[in-house]
DNA sequence: TTTTTATTACGACAAATGTCGTAAATAATT
DNA sequence: AATTATTTACGACATTTGTCGTAATAAAAA
């Protein structure tokens, strides 16, 4: 039971869990004003999220503060990143990060800065392979 | 009209396509058999996703073969895996590829090979930008 | 305390997805 | 030609997803 069974927000989960990520405790008012910034979406349409996240699948945690609630992620950035990188390079890159790499690398344009961190990365690696 | 409209398979069809990308013309019994050594799956099922995938989506061409029909794959692999890739990146890294190359090296054990090839790609960067 | 405003709860709906069953058509075998 | 097997066509159904509207509730303002 290790490849099956990742949790996987929807698109419209993942947006909201984004948010949630950078500013922690929010309310619905606060997250339907970030996501509006993107794309126009009804302020009811996020209640509802929230509501589902919370009520069905266990998402959230929210404590009401006088008339409102605050919502928190529960589950951590980085597992679902995680969870979805694997599952990502599975069905797109068959199972090859290094593939995903080479192809991500092409596709951007990399800063100074960036291809420093590389270059760290890459001679720590060297270090411990020699 | 860049970012939005990317096409978009859904995993089954993303299964199929792989299939196809690999044995191009297939029936439905070979799609079927292939599927069915990663997971239980009905023939019709398949056969229905096939149908779906043609008539209504338009993403594989077909011809009669006997009382049988072969398909193939309309959309291209590269593009799609390009698409699934831009909305990978800014969907879960955030419009940052750099930080999904540096998360996908954390988590993969990288070979010699790999780190060489790396190593090439950095070189020729450094060159282009100095 | 009445009125206004903000927030939640609830229900509804359309579209997409994944799944199959059954019946009809077509080809192959006897 | 009759029977069997394979394949397609069609329709159906449950779930999930994204979307809102409306009504109820609670807080704040008048």
């Amino acid at each position: 039971m290790s490849k099956k069974q990742l949790f996987k927000p929807s698109e419209a989960e993942l947006e909201i869990l984004q948010i949630l990520w950078k500013h922690q405790p929010s309310t619905v008012r606060e997250i339907h004003e970030l996501l509006s910034k993107k794309r126009e979406v009804g302020y009811t349409t996020i209640l509802k999220q929230m509501q589902r996240m919370h009520d069905d699948k266990k998402m959230v945690t929210r404590i009401k503060e006088g008339k409102t609630h605050l919502y928190t992620a529960i589950p951590k950035e980085n597992e679902i990143k995680q969870g979805m990188f694997s599952k990502f390079v599975d069905n797109v890159f068959e199972g090859s990060p290094m593939d995903l790499v080479m192809h991500a690398l092409g596709k951007s344009k990399t800063s100074k800065e960036e291809l420093d961190e590389l270059q760290k990365w890459l001679d720590q690696q060297k270090k411990k392979t020699k």
